[in-house]
DNA sequence: AATACTTAGTGTAAATTTAACACTAAGTTC
DNA sequence: GAACTTAGTGTTAAATTTACACTAAGTATT
């Protein structure tokens, strides 16, 4: 089998996106920027970057993330590549896309809102340009199935976080409500959370205080090692 | 949010390469072929060409399925991009991966000893040139995970197939024995088997002829149409 | 201090699904 | 007709899922 390329076949450029999930509680959200330059100018898309020649689209994605968080330490993980013809008018480009997920807190939030990024509920998107609402799509598929078999909600979640919060995250991941004695039951049955003797009081108007929990990290290790799978249907 | 392309940014090469499942009644085997010319001359790769500037990869995988099997109508799905640097020493290219599923049968069979491909089992798949074995590992997992969730093995066997071939495809896939009587009972239940009144002598020696089946596409299609999942754990 | 308010947190029972397990049935060959 | 080979079948216990409504604990108001 003969597989050659010539000269004109390396006519392609490589672009990377990344669909960056965050959770405030009660939303589910990822970012979106607004386009500088032309084409598409002023068009809402995904945080994306060129990927130059002689550079790995995850380095790159890696790095995107950070230039945009001040951190490369979130979970990212490959999605796919896009590469209809004509999906940009400037040549020839595949993008090959990445989703991520990071913990939302007050000091990234107020960054955030100050540069030219926004955060969008994952059911309120708006148009983007390319074809980037239907990486989008396909983002949201794989977090929902992801969010079934492995505890990957707890790296959108603060270090503590409430039960409501989690069921909440699942909620809106899932896209259906879930029931509150159930949830838990299912997750303390996991055994992935421990109970912190920390308490917050969830918002302003009078109510009990709810018990926080967190991520027992290195018994999910010991439980992956086994091949353990971490069921949510 | 700039994302501006330099000319040398177009440098790159798209390729394709489609890992195609056949199912032969006793074991799940790929289908490689042998790399003629530069580089890599003689090594097992998989079957693969070049995407040229104005094609769309899933036509040109599409493309090279119809050459290779003489048919173009077996379903295929995408992969991955798999495009790290230095994957292949003639450039940048990235390969933009696909798997299918095809019903072995002997004239099939047959058209393709003669040709420079042969069928391999998955568990006795030799080392393929550039990172073709990253790709098969990643069509296997993403097998045996839509083998759990949709039928699809019935585009692996035979219009009409054995209890006993199906559960043994499914064994295949999974790579564990499946109990006889919960499996039957199972796939029977989904309601998308239809009994014929054909049976078959599996082999040459003495036994029992077993009953033929075939799928329900019409019940399938209206069952995905309402959100059906097919589960087999 | 009592009351109203708000959200946190809890248990049980029925239905369904899964898992484990061994024998009889039907045809072929000798 | 006896021996052989694979096809095909049911039951029971355990685990999981689902549905469902009230009490607990604190805050705010009077």
């Amino acid at each position: 089998m003969r597989v050659n390329f010539s000269k004109e076949d390396f006519n392609v450029a490589i672009a990377t996106s990344v669909v960056l999930y965050g959770f405030d509680g009660d939303d589910l959200k990822i970012l979106i920027a607004e386009k500088a330059g032309e084409p598409f100018a002023g068009a809402h898309i995904l945080p994306s970057s060129v990927v130059h020649i002689n550079e790995d689209p995850e380095d790159v994605a890696i790095e995107l993330m950070r230039r945009i968080t001040g951190s490369a330490d979130w979970p990212i993980e490959i999605l796919n590549a896009f590469a209809e013809v004509y999906r940009n008018p400037e040549g020839r480009v595949v993008n090959v896309a990445y989703y991520g997920t990071l913990q939302l807190n007050e000091t990234l939030s107020q960054d955030l809102l100050r540069s030219e990024y926004k955060w969008v509920k994952v059911n309120d998107i708006p148009p983007l340009a390319f074809d980037h609402n239907k990486i989008v799509d396909y983002s949201r598929e794989r977090l929902k199935r992801r969010v079934k078999r492995r505890p990957i909600g707890f790296s959108l979640l603060p270090k503590e976080f409430t039960m409501n919060q989690i069921q909440r995250l699942y909620e809106c991941a899932l896209g259906r409500d879930l029931d509150k004695r159930n949830f838990r039951r299912k997750l303390l049955k996991s055994e992935l959370l421990l109970e912190t003797d920390h308490f917050v009081r969830s918002s302003a108007k009078a109510r009990r205080p709810s018990a926080l929990y967190k991520f027992d990290e290195k018994k999910y290790r010991s439980l992956t090692l086994r091949g353990y799978d971490f069921v949510y249907q």
